[in-house]
DNA sequence: CCCTCTCACTGGCCTGACCAGTAAGCTCAC
DNA sequence: GTGAGCTTACTGGTCAGGCCAGTGAGAGGG
């Protein structure tokens, strides 16, 4: 190779990724805010001088990454969505679909992710964020008897008012996500378990120990007991052989 | 509420998302591998019954998330993509840009990342993974003198040592990206730092310690150690008022 | 056997058109 | 005056057909 220059490699940029970047910088900017309007397709077509079906392709783009809505007859034009993590949730999903992710590795995700939240949690919180805590426990309580559905929920908005009072909402995204990646693996076990009641109070009781060490601000034993008790609740749907790097997370008392 | 069944809000699906949904099934079945070829645009009209518009559509939402890659005059018709965490970048990247997330919560969050997997790291680790830790150590350190760019690939390298040897991808995938945001956020300013070999050699010496401590097996030290360099390296960026959180990360020596 | 050139076919882009919706604004009865 | 109903000008969804610049497999020449 001679000296000097470096060159990168090109690739030729479609019509359509031009009205993509554009549309994206204007909504990244705040030139367009979430409920404002775009100009009608046949609008846009004269604006950025291409053609329908080009900027259409672009639209679509903008849809599927869930920047943007349209509806047919609309007068007032497509919508720019609020930001919504769907495709964060998307694209971890097929990360764990197909890039080889097992189970063990997405249980220990979520370890780490709950741990981290809860300490955080016991370290920064607030007294009406413990407050709203005890509120969800209350509500998974109750909901034993209710059902499954109410409890899930209840259980969704422990983990929030937690990920809240952890200030961090990166936590609580990724969380949610890999949440959700592990449901949707077990999910037909779960509903076809006949002891649903007893998964339910042993999750309510897992639950409650954690608040228990957020309510008195020990950042590490609420770790611990998040780390240790999501362990237990999940180990059975890890094979033997892949437990070793789960086992390493609740690890800590050594000397 | 009337009792009895349960209805969920429909939505009008387009023509060109059930074209997308099949051929992303497909490919996460595993009908469709990495390298093989969609048919031809025209032979995907008559497959699908769909007008050649439609099923471009389809196609530039499947390129724009990285699945497909189709180049002009290639008779092979689109190339199916490996996967690729470029999606999830792109996502993450948005959440950071624009949905209030700070910088202090981006550098939290690497901070439980990078911990955790150093904990990880050195609680598994093999002597050749060790060693090839090692390796990527010392290419750092001859990079001082030859380059950014060089050091920062090696730099890279060596947290993927790390990835490996926690057996868990999840981590390096996020950790990754989270990297490459916080890197984009402040690029400028390091690009421009008259001190440059004495960041490198901050960083280089940062390295050094945690991987004694991966060396030695002590996961708890590995951990703490990562985090409080982590810290230390980035608490410029990050203004005093919002330090809280980042602080009780590092806060692991309580009685 | 290798090299070169051809050509059928590819994707990128455009024009123009039809249809089923939507909602603003008008009409009209009350 | 006011409200209900209708008209209408627009929207997005979809299609058919066409032109162009590329590509690469295979035909042909050396």
């Amino acid at each position: 190779m001679s000296d000097g220059a470096q060159f990168q490699q090109v690739s030729p940029v479609r019509l359509y990724q031009r009205i993509v970047e554009q549309i994206e910088q204007a909504i990244t900017r705040g030139d367009l805010k979430p409920g404002q309007r775009l100009p009608s397709e046949r609008e846009l077509v004269t604006q950025f001088g291409a053609s329908r079906p080009t900027v259409r392709e672009a639209l679509r783009v903008l849809e599927s990454n869930g920047l943007i809505r349209s509806r047919p007859g609309d007068p007032n034009g497509p919508e720019i969505l609020p930001f919504s993590s769907a495709g964060l949730t998307k694209e971890m999903t097929r990360l764990v679909q197909f890039d080889n992710v097992s189970m063990a590795e997405l249980i220990s995700f979520r370890m780490i992710l709950d741990g981290s939240a809860s300490m955080l949690a016991a370290r920064l919180r607030s007294e009406e964020e413990l407050s709203a805590m005890e509120r969800t426990i209350a509500v998974m309580s109750d909901a034993i008897e209710t059902g499954y559905d109410e409890f899930s929920k209840a259980d969704v908005a422990f983990h929030e008012a937690v990920a809240v009072a952890s200030r961090n909402s990166l936590i609580e995204v990724c969380n949610q996500v890999v949440r959700g990646a592990v449901l949707s693996l077990i999910s037909d076990k779960v509903a076809h378990a006949h002891n649903r009641k007893a998964l339910m109070r042993e999750s309510l009781q897992h639950h409650q120990e954690v608040l228990e060490a957020i309510r008195a601000r020990d950042g590490a034993a609420a770790a611990r007991i998040s780390r240790r008790k999501l362990l237990d609740y999940y180990a059975g749907y890890v094979p033997e052989s892949e437990q070793g790097p789960l086992l390493a997370l609740v690890d800590d008392e050594e000397p």
